[in-house]
RNA sequence: GGACCAGUAGUUCAGUGGAUAGAAUGGCUGCCUGCGGAGCAGUUGGUCGUCGGUUCGAAUCCGAUCUGGUCCGCCA
């Protein structure tokens, strides 16, 4: 067979260029490619490329070739187009080495290209101050299916999630969370909702009291003190109407004009649209918190030093439960992580103070008074990182400690990614982080070569992806605007509910299936895009179960999964069918039928590039075509009253085969398989 | 001001140097409920943001430009 060792296409090829060396001492690489349509043949070789260098005009030197070509077993005719040269595959041993290759292999498609390799996997690490939302959500899907990918493909994959747990905004939610719990309120929802229906009015207060201090540092006093989280319209306008005549500069002045409007306006909606955290919490905060701000700063800094036992706990407890709830969503879509590593424990380590006198010491840090900033661009002149990864422009530095001396999180993210990768002995990381975060993640590599470990650095890869939005709005969760997985997950089960009511299933089946287009369903639509490109998250269409969604793939899964059932109820024996898959004849007439297993053909090829290339989503989307060709083949070429029975067994292997691709694209995209519908 | 990303049928998206740029959906026209459904066939619709360049050949590579998004010293 000859694809056990290499893929029929690469295979002509050097035949090609066998002879052209032959012929006129050339050694050139060929390309090949499909034709546009399989009335041109089957492989294609444009040779304008290589009649330019021999000086001999393409339809010519096509020719020359035809004739020194003999290929007998697998290319039936050899035709010359312009300047290209075509095959046409030899139906009958192409499909059968092919459907043989499919039955033969346990996983078909999975490799061993990638078994030298230990690949971590970051991703989700979303902050525990609220639910995931879809947004997140995209994170996580890219994740997992990446590291799916790299585990098809032979690597061991570990799945990592960093719990950022200590940044300030951390701090006004454990304040909050904790007001409610000594008055006995406990959650009434998810918990992570809850969290972050706190977080969102915390933050709030928080933001009024800035505000309305810094409205104080400039001499506009027409805050009332009393009401410390809160802003009248009284009060708003009145500030207004003083800040108007003010001698500041107009784009400041227009900032806080800014931040005044979209603070009341989030203070209202909040109040209206979760008064029952939000009107509770602002009599406890009023009444027991004099000063938000100074109590923020207090407890950020002692949670930083982690002696303070109560407060470690108090932290860990609510960050927990988020957590918690971030784990409940993802491992009800089938992604799981194996290790969690938090950001409050690199703090502990004291690695962040080590690693700032290593780099004052190797002189890569700038002053600014108490605070310090990486010289990125310095360390990537000097070390070769710039010129190592062709960068030509002048970098900026980054603040990692601020003018109060505080250490930032870049100093704890690049503490952990020192030691990050010892955690699995990995090869590779891949760190599955936002667009936004490009220059952060840029920072910690460029930071790792000022500290002498650029081994370390070349070996992490930011993969980073393109925002999530919802029709007309951005999600924010400091608003507690956002739409999560949890949610459209209930309105695609409602959906489908609906649909099986009038279908005769039990309740565990309908139970299941409901749930599994469900997951399949919310996966596949965000899956589907380019990382790179923005998604505006629509309820309606992801719920939609036909056209390319994830459901739509299932049900050709279980399409195809009917003939099989059918014919054993019709007494075939599929296993003595398919053990007799060499004597087969496969003399195809049809085109659907061609152009299915010629996709089947390709598939491990698709996954070693989606793989290479870093394109999940490619993966998606093949298996949508090859879904696509698969009901072409459907519509056209009858199975089971095929006549005479050898057609009919011939198409039955195709439709096995066709299964058992689906097997492994689905457990590569992450998608659940459905016996019914 | 600098950096990165995106711009493709009315709409949602594929297509990272090859031939006439694809699919779904919408619109229009037929057929039909025949291994499993609102299914099938046909038709309509694009100066691939714009302008240059490289090439036998460019949606794809290079340069400029427009539009949108994101980032660029004290959030993470």
């Amino acid at each position: 067979m000859y694809f056990m060792t290499e893929r029929i296409y690469e295979y002509q090829k050097n035949i090609l260029e066998k002879i052209l060396e032959d012929k006129y001492d050339l050694k050139t690489s060929l390309i090949w490619s499909k034709p546009p349509s399989s009335d041109l043949g089957d492989i294609s070789f444009p040779l304008f490329n290589v009649a330019k260098q021999l000086s001999i005009p393409p339809s010519e030197l096509a020719i020359a070739i035809q004739e020194s070509f003999s290929e007998p077993k697998y290319i039936n005719k050899v035709e010359i187009q312009g300047g290209f040269l075509n095959l046409y595959l030899n139906k009958q041993s192409f499909s059968l080495d092919t459907l043989l290759k499919i039955l033969s292999d346990a996983k078909y498609g999975q490799s061993t290209i990638k078994s030298s390799e230990r690949i971590i996997v970051e991703h989700t690490s979303s902050n525990p101050t609220g639910p995931l939302h879809i947004g997140h959500f995209r994170n996580s899907i890219l994740g997992d299916v990446i590291g799916r990918l790299f585990r098809f493909m032979g690597a061991a994959v570990n799945f990592r999630y960093y719990v950022n747990d200590l940044g300030r905004q951390i701090a006004p939610l454990i304040i909050g969370y904790h007001l409610l719990k000594e008055k006995g309120i406990e959650p009434n929802i998810k918990v992570d909702l809850w969290i972050g229906k706190i977080y969102a009015t915390m933050n709030t207060f928080l933001e009024i009291q800035q505000l309305k201090e810094h409205l104080n540092s400039i001499g506009i006093k027409g805050t009332s003190k009393d009401n410390l989280y809160s802003l009248s319209l009284e009060e708003t306008s009145k500030c207004k109407e003083v800040l108007k005549d003010h001698k500041l500069r107009g784009t400041e002045k227009e900032q806080i004009f800014e931040s005044i409007d979209k603070l009341f306006r989030v203070q209202n909606s909040l109040e209206e649209r979760i008064p029952d955290v939000y009107l509770e919490l602002r009599k406890l905060t009023s009444k027991q918190i004099t000063d938000l701000n100074q109590l923020t700063m207090e407890y950020v800094i002692e949670y930083q030093k982690g002696k303070d036992k109560e407060l470690v706990s108090k932290f860990r407890k609510v960050t927990q439960e988020a957590l918690a709830g971030h784990v409940e969503t993802l491992n009800l879509f089938n992604i799981f992580h194996d290790d969690f590593d938090w950001e409050s424990d690199v703090a502990w380590s004291g690695e962040v103070e080590t690693i700032l006198v290593k780099l004052e010491k190797n002189k890569f840090l700038i002053h600014d008074g108490k605070a310090r900033l990486l010289d990125n661009d310095k360390i990537g002149t000097n070390l070769g990182f710039k010129e190592k990864y062709n960068l030509k422009y002048e970098m900026p530095s980054s603040i990692i400690v601020n003018s109060e001396g505080i250490t930032l999180y870049p100093c704890r993210d690049i503490a952990y990614h020192l030691h990050k990768l010892e955690k699995f002995n990995a090869s590779y990381c891949y760190n599955v982080v936002g667009k936004e975060q490009q220059f952060p993640q840029l920072t910690v590599k460029l930071a790792l070569y000022g500290l002498g470990e650029p081994d370390i650095a070349d070996k992490i890869e930011h993969f980073d992806f393109e925002t999530v939005n919802l029709v007309g709005r951005k999600m924010a969760g400091r608003e507690f605007e956002y739409v999560t997985p949890d949610e459209v997950y209930d309105l695609v089960k409602d959906e489908v509910n609906i649909l099986l009511e009038e279908r005769d299933y039990s309740e565990e089946e309908a139970k299941n299936i409901s749930e599994k287009v469900a997951t399949s369903s919310i996966k596949y639509f965000i899956l589907r895009m380019d990382p790179k490109k923005l998604v505006v998250f629509d309820v309606k269409k992801a719920v939609n179960l036909n056209e390319n969604t994830g459901p739509f793939l299932q049900y050709s899964y279980a399409r195809a999964l009917n003939i099989i059932k059918k014919a054993k109820e019709n007494s075939l024996e599929i296993q003595e069918i398919l053990s007799n898959a060499e004597q087969m004849n496969f003399d195809i007439e049809k085109e659907e039928e061609w152009e299915l297993i010629k996709m089947m053909e390709e598939l491990p090829y698709i996954l070693v590039k989606a793989a290479e290339s870093l394109r999940p989503d490619s993966v998606a989307n093949f298996t949508y075509s090859l879904v696509a060709a698969f009901h072409k083949f459907y519509d056209s070429c009858p199975v089971l009253k095929a006549n005479p029975d050898t057609l009919r067994d011939s198409r039955l292997l195709i439709v096995y085969c066709f299964l058992k691709c689906l097997e492994s694209l689905f457990e590569v995209i992450g998608i659940d398989y459905l016996e019914k519908m």
